[in-house]
DNA sequence: TTGTAGGCGTTATCAG
DNA sequence: CTGATAACGCCTACAA
């Protein structure tokens, strides 16, 4: 800027207020100093301005894995909002560890973003989320909501979601309606009979796929369905091929479910997989509902019945918002819930109570 | 910094050496100053530093649109290398359009990156890029190569892939073989009579769609099947439905092809979901190749018979090149292709030279 | 081994 | 309205 400043003749506070639009600077000079920069090629290093300035226009995105979709359609959002903003994501997979989660956001944190959106990978564990919010970096989270952190975050309803599905299900008369959930072996979710009733219950923090399995246990017991272990099983990480030997296992065993309910999109395809696999007519045989609605759901054959989001929504207005809290909002955090519709395709249909024979 | 220095009783030099990891402080002290930090719960500036040492540590990528899975895992691969050498990426959608994609490469310079990768929209206009490798800032390309420009590139080879799946249409005794073609409006590939023989050729830039045509063409002229401008579709945009639309028009015309292949995942799509809308069986009536191979592929009735490439290994591939070029690396450019594989399912079958009707 | 001082490229403050 | 100058936080000569 100093060669910009020479070659125009005037001061380099004169080139820097011309060049960084602020300040007051006679029109002729401000023409004189960006037709000298544009000879120079000069452009401006926004490192430094940062330095002087505090802002560096970055903003941190912290999720478990930006192959998912789900994660990369959040992502466009965010990113879609930051650009608006004049302001541009730095990205991070934290793998669903919260070690690696940890890490990043200190690497964030060094790099002076100015907020960070995050799929939080713990909802105990939260310190170094405490931590940016003291240091005045404002903390969205995004897909799960931590009651012990004071952030916004941007949700959907898993309980009511889940309930819906299901609920769906029992509606067509099914009775004995089976799970397949997504859970970290490390949540240790808990089924425990509820006293009295011989009903289940489960315990667990807050996390989409706990609130999806209580979603489930409430429909149940809500309609007087049957309730027992045997009809739930949990695959542990986010792989296909585990989730669609768990799916077996729940279609094959002796009083197998005439309908099933996977948490997510990983076991919503492990159990489509499996059914197929198995020789299982959809629906007569048995009845599926997915979550989230993924193209293919609509290219198999029959195209599924499933519960949808928006990942795009929740991205945009988690930035949204962000950017709110980096202007300077104050609320008091927020838990920002969006809607979802349960998308009811030709995977479903009425429980025939006729005689069902497969090879399981 | 300062404070912390005050703290533990010693210099800011002598603080900087102990919390930075660099020149030699007594280990007593630098335990001391640790311990100062810690309390004050300092953690090092990383704008300042890059300030003083230029680097930044960042690095940028430009790809169409994030939300497409082969972006986002190509991101991913770019993510995981890049953070195996302490580096976060920053991330810019273009949308495919070169203003933008522009606009986005002059952010991520002023914002000091230390390396590009992008994957261009335009094969032509490489201004913005050539400016940053002037500006020392390497570029990789991926997916897309460009002869004019002195930069790395990892790229599938086009041609020959299309080549392939075509043949293996034609082995299978297809005669009239479609063709549906994602190509930009913008690029303006035209179909001209090569002189003498009557058959096709195509004009156009290297682009990995134009290339696919090229493969295909090659492929029918080889094989002495029919080449016919008929046979070929082109949609303008990654749009499914456009797409299909025109998948339609390809097969419901007069003498409609037997088999057809579709140059990119979103025409797979929209020519998979034609077939099954004209009431077409699979590959009874129409033998079907795709490109990319995505999970719906295998999901969907049948299978799918699709070309293969990895964009995870592709991401990695850039992102390794690329620090080898902040490192120092002055090689030649070198263009970097990556295989491809037919992977054969069950989408392609010898062509039946009995009658054949439709609704079309 | 430790301390002092200067500068990276901006922007903000102040005096002219 | 313009110019000189100081600061942002860190790193690196150089001197002690």
């Amino acid at each position: 800027m100093a060669d910009v400043a020479r070659e125009a003749g005037v001061s380099v506070a004169t080139a820097g207020r011309a060049l960084g639009n602020y300040g007051r600077v006679r029109d002729d000079l401000r023409e004189q100093v960006q037709a000298a920069a544009e000879r120079l090629g000069y452009s401006p290093n926004a490192v430094a301005r940062s330095m002087r300035s505090g802002g560096t226009r970055s903003i941190g995105f912290v999720g478990a894995d930006i192959s998912n979709p789900y994660f990369a359609t959040a992502m466009r959002g965010i990113c879609d909002v930051a650009r608006e903003q004049g302001y541009e994501p730095i990205l991070a997979n934290s793998d669903d560890r919260l070690e690696v989660e940890r890490a990043a956001v200190s690497v964030l944190l060094d790099k002076q973003v100015e907020g960070i959106v995050v799929a939080p990978t713990s909802v105990t564990d939260v310190a170094h989320l405490e931590r940016a919010m003291e240091l005045g970096v404002p903390i969205v989270l995004l897909d799960r909501h931590i009651g012990a952190l004071a952030a916004d975050s941007v949700v959907i309803d898993n309980e009511a979601a889940a309930y819906e599905a299901v609920a769906h299900l029992l509606g067509l008369g099914h009775r004995r309606v089976g799970l397949l959930a997504c859970v970290d072996p490390a949540e240790g979710p808990e089924l425990a009979a509820r006293t009295g009733t011989g009903r289940l219950t489960v315990r667990g923090a807050a996390r989409p796929s706990i609130d999806r399995i209580r979603g489930y246990l409430a429909a149940v017991d809500d309609h007087r369905a049957t309730s027992s272990a045997e009809l739930i099983q949990y695959t542990p990480l986010s792989d296909a091929a585990q989730a669609q030997r768990r799916a077996e296992a729940l279609l094959t065993q002796p009083q197998p479910p005439t309908a099933v309910f996977a948490t997510d999109n990983v076991t919503t395809q492990g159990l489509f997989m499996a059914a197929r696999r198995r020789g299982l007519a959809i629906p007569a045989d048995v009845s599926l509902v997915g979550f989230d609605d993924l193209d293919w759901t609509t290219l198999v054959d029959p195209p599924l019945t499933v519960v949808a989001q928006s990942p795009l929504d929740m991205g945009r207005a988690a930035a949204v918002r962000l950017f709110e809290r980096i202007k300077g909002d104050d609320r008091p955090a927020e838990r920002i819930v969006l809607p979802t519709e349960l998308v009811v395709r030709s995977s479903t249909a009425e429980h025939s109570h006729g005689v069902r024979e497969h090879s399981g």
